[in-house]
Order: structure tokens, then C-alpha cells, then sequence
DNA sequence: CGAGTAGTTGACATCTCTCAATGCCGGTGG
DNA sequence: CCACCGGCATTGAGAGATGTCAACTACTCG
């Protein structure tokens, strides 16, 4: 049914992936110096327990455009977070349907649904080349353990994904096709300018297929509501690259705000 | 909009509901004893964390059918967990439309959404009289620290909710109004079962309006689709009793696993 | 008893889906 | 080098599902 097939294996979050220009030994990463530090992982964290975070010097993990980081049932042992690039997450019900169920761009992490259940409930995939932080649940727990502002900082991570889920919800649930749409694309400017890209202009990771899907909408709908806000002179489209040219209008009539 | 709407005032989780029969002291509550204790917040701890988690002796709350036990932007300090009686999650958009997010009842805990921010980010009614235990979670965290064991258990109700959810996103994302209505009596269903109920014959706590707004649609394809049940002898309907006739057959027809 | 709430049902409108045709682009192989 | 192919996106026409509006009934509460 959906355009885009599973076609690498699955490897592991402690396997360095094959093939890939990764020097011998992993490459590890110390948050206090990541770039990313304000976003990712250790958000929130003070100086302390930012030091303990650090001593887990995290591997780094590459997965090429088209791969799978995990797919649903795999063993969960790891949380990954988003160094570069994009990387879907979708559902797959027993009859093929798929759901895609988020995308992640550097500083998010990918993979809490795992907690629950020691096994991922979803499958991931890089939409782009790209490269992840694979952080061990067992040694993050570890760590943790005794450092309730650090293990603060996890719970709210989780209920950040809570949230998160929340507004799509909301918006699966009771908005119409072109409040889906630039809800979508408000939230991906917002991301992006947290991240000093700019937030009116972006090139799309996603095809038309897995943003209907992540949108509950079919792709043609897509299309259409893209060429819709085009006409109405709120944003340039061209294919994946999107130039917003009235961000304030655009807000105006379709930021809903929850509560 | 909506036909409901919040009229109490919000009290607080360590008051106690005024003009309800509560003796003078407030009445706690111990998990171990408590019958709910498989399903409850203590699902999956051992003896030893049982124990440490009676020494928090939660108080007892009751809300009345149609007040609120909090409402979006009151601060988070406590989770809840059903004792009895049903209550429903829902967030606001600031247009003023509504979507229920969630029903919960007996032995599931309420309020996980407020850990990311501090303030709850959506509203919850109580449907029918009912009865919570108020779950500091300062107290639950200090209790839980150093515990890796017990604070798993927490994350892993995090993560429960996310899956929670996600199921609630295939189903809106992707489902007909027949799938969702039925998904969501076979949910129904599942839940009363493992609370020893019965599985086939049950009261609805809400209106058609409340499962339209948890399911995505309007009240009136809500009771058309409850009516095509009915004509297709899946199962007797009469206002909010259901009676299912064909428990195998609705499986059958509209099951959909996620994965 | 009257008003208000909840549920059902019908008729029709509207939105999104479905199916189909077309164009564009990049990669591949003759 | 160019023709061809596959994947992605766009667009049109018509179908189908759900929403909207309205009428009616049953029931509850004051």
C-alpha cells in the first residue's frame, strides 16, 4: 500500500552499522559538549547531573536514507537521540495499514514507546542520512538512579511525548484538511527556528504519501491543500521546498493554540 | 459547542471534595490491600516496593458526576488513580472546540500529561460519582529515587500512556467510522474484562457526543453506526446498554492489532 | 406539566477519497 | 547522448462517506 518499503536489516542500537565510514572503534559523545545539549536529552539538567550523563559517552550510529533504525517488535534497549537528518516513526496495523506516528529532527528523541513493553511498538526509519546518539535504557536508568532531578528530567521527556501525541490527537481528530496542513508546517517552522533554520523556508524530508499519512489524510488531499495555500498567496511550493510568505497570516488563521 | 460544560470549581488534590459524606480526617489508602493493586500503580512492583509505596498512604478523593478534578493550566501535583466510577480527558483548542482525549476508569491512573510542564495540560470530568487516590508525585518521586525498580515502573506507565495513544492516533488517522466505533467497544470491552465484569453486556458512562469527540466524529454518525450494529446483529443497543451479541464476529470484522 | 437533555432518523450538502491521466525529474543502459 | 523507466507530484472527474440541519421521541428534573 504505502509507497516506501522496509528494506534494510534491523541491527542493533549497540551495533556500529556496516559499511559506514565510522573509524574502528565507535565514535562516542559527551553531552556537555554537544551543540544540541539545549534541545536533546539533558534539557533541564544543571551542571552535576550534566557530568553524570556524560561519564555513559554514548555511541554514535549512522543509518543511511531508506533504512530502519527499529521496527516494531524488536527488543528495545536503547533511546536514540537525533543528532542530523530526519527519520520517520509509524504504526503498522495487521491488515498493512501504516500510520506514520511522528517524524524527528536533530535534538528529539526516538524509541520511548519502547519503555512500556521492553519491545518497540513502532518502527523508525531515516528519511535522510542520518545519525543518532543510541542511549542505553538500562545504563540511562542506571544513572539516574538516586538523582531524582535527573530522573525528573526523563519523566518529563516521556511526558513531553505524551503532549506531543496530544496535539495530534487534536489534530486527527477535529481539524479539517487545511487546518492539518499548516498545523503540520507551523509546528515543522517552529522546530526548525529552534534550531536556527529559518523559519520560512525548508526543504520537506517527507513525501506527500507519508505526510498524508502522519496527517490522516491521502496524499492527492495533500497536493491539493499545498496548491490551495499557494493560490492563496501564503506560501511558495515547489515540490519539497517550501518558502512561507505570510508566516503571520498563516498563524492568524490556523494557529489553535491548546488551551 | 459542546454539550457538556465544566461548572465545578477546581479544587486542589490534597483538599478534600467539600459536601461529600468524607469523614472529618481524610481517609488513605494503601496499595496493598487495595483490590485494584494488579492494575493499579503498583502493577508490575515487587513485594519490597510495595511496601515503600504503602508508606505514602495516598489520600482519597471524590468527585461528582459532571465536576472536574482539574482543568487545563492548574498545576500539576498530583496523578490520579481510579478507585471507581468513570472520568473523561479532554483538550481544548482556543476556538473553543473540544476533543476528548481519553475515558479512564477503575485502577487507571489520570494526569501523567502534567509531569512535562507543571500544569496539566488538559481537563478531566468525572462522568458518574467518582472516587480517586491522590498520588503526590513529589512524594512518589522522592519514594521511587534510588529504587530503579519501582521508578521503571513509573516510566513504564508513561510509556503505557504513549501507547495508549498511539492507538488512538491509527485509529483516527486511519480508521472508518464502523472501525472506530467498534474499536472502541472492543477497548470497552477488554477493560471491564479484566476488572471482572463482563465483557459482553455493559453501561456507557458517556454521551454519543463525548465518544464522537474521542473518536472523530459527530454525534449523529455515532448513533448511525451504533444503529448499523444493531441491524447487522453485531449487538443490541439501547441508549447507553450495550449487549454484544457477536463478540467473535466484531472481533472478527474489526480487530485490527497494531502490529 | 413544561423545559431541557439525549438519542434517533431523514434529507441534503460538503469534504475527502478513488481512479485515472499527465508531467517532471533523475538514473540507467543501449 | 538519448530513450526509457520508475518514483513522485499535480490535477481532474466522479463516488462515497461523513457532516449539517431539522424533526421527532423518550426521559428526567424541577
Amino acid at each position: 500500500m504505502s509507497a516506501t518499503a522496509f528494506h534494510s536489516t534491523a541491527p542493533r542500537c549497540i551495533a556500529i552499522e556496516p559499511g559506514t565510514a565510522a573509524p574502528a572503534a565507535a565514535v562516542k559523545t559527551q553531552c556537555s559538549t554537544c551543540h544540541l545539549r539545549e534541545l536533546c536529552l539533558p534539557s533541564g539538567m544543571n551542571e552535576l547531573d550534566l557530568g553524570r550523563l556524560d561519564s555513559l559517552k554514548f555511541t554514535r550510529r549512522k543509518v543511511k536514507a531508506g533504512q530502519t533504525l527499529y521496527r516494531e517488535g524488536d527488543k528495545f534497549t536503547c533511546i536514540h537521540a537525533v543528532r542530523s537528518g530526519t527519520l520517520k516513526s509509524s504504526l503498522m496495523l495487521s491488515d498493512g495499514r501504516e500510520q506514520v506516528s511522528g517524524f524527528h529532527i536533530a535534538g528529539e528523541l526516538v524509541g520511548l514507546d519502547g519503555v512500556a513493553q521492553g519491545q518497540h511498538a513502532s518502527a523508525t526509519m531515516a528519511l535522510e542520512d542520518t545519525e543518532l546518539c543510541a542511549i542505553p535504557y538500562a545504563g540511562l536508568s542506571d544513572a539516574t538512579a538516586g538523582h531524582s532531578g535527573m530522573q525528573h528530567v526523563i519523566s518529563r521527556l516521556m511526558s513531553r511525548e505524551i503532549l506531543r501525541e496530544h496535539s495530534l490527537m487534536m489534530l486527527l481528530g477535529s481539524m479539517n484538511a487545511e487546518e492539518r496542513l499548516a498545523a503540520f508546517l507551523l509546528n515543522l517552522s517552529h522546530r526548525y527556528a529552534a534550531r536556527g533554520y529559518s523559519e520560512r523556508e525548508f526543504h520537506l524530508r517527507m513525501s506527500r504519501a507519508e505526510i498524508g499519512s502522519y496527517l490522516g489524510m491521502k496524499l492527492e488531499t495533500v497536493s491539493r491543500t499545498f496548491s490551495a495555500f499557494q493560490q492563496q498567496g501564503l506560501m511558495e511550493v515547489d515540490k519539497r521546498h517550501i518558502r512561507i510568505a505570510d508566516l503571520a497570516g498563516l498563524k492568524r488563521r490556523f494557529e489553535v493554540r491548546v488551551h
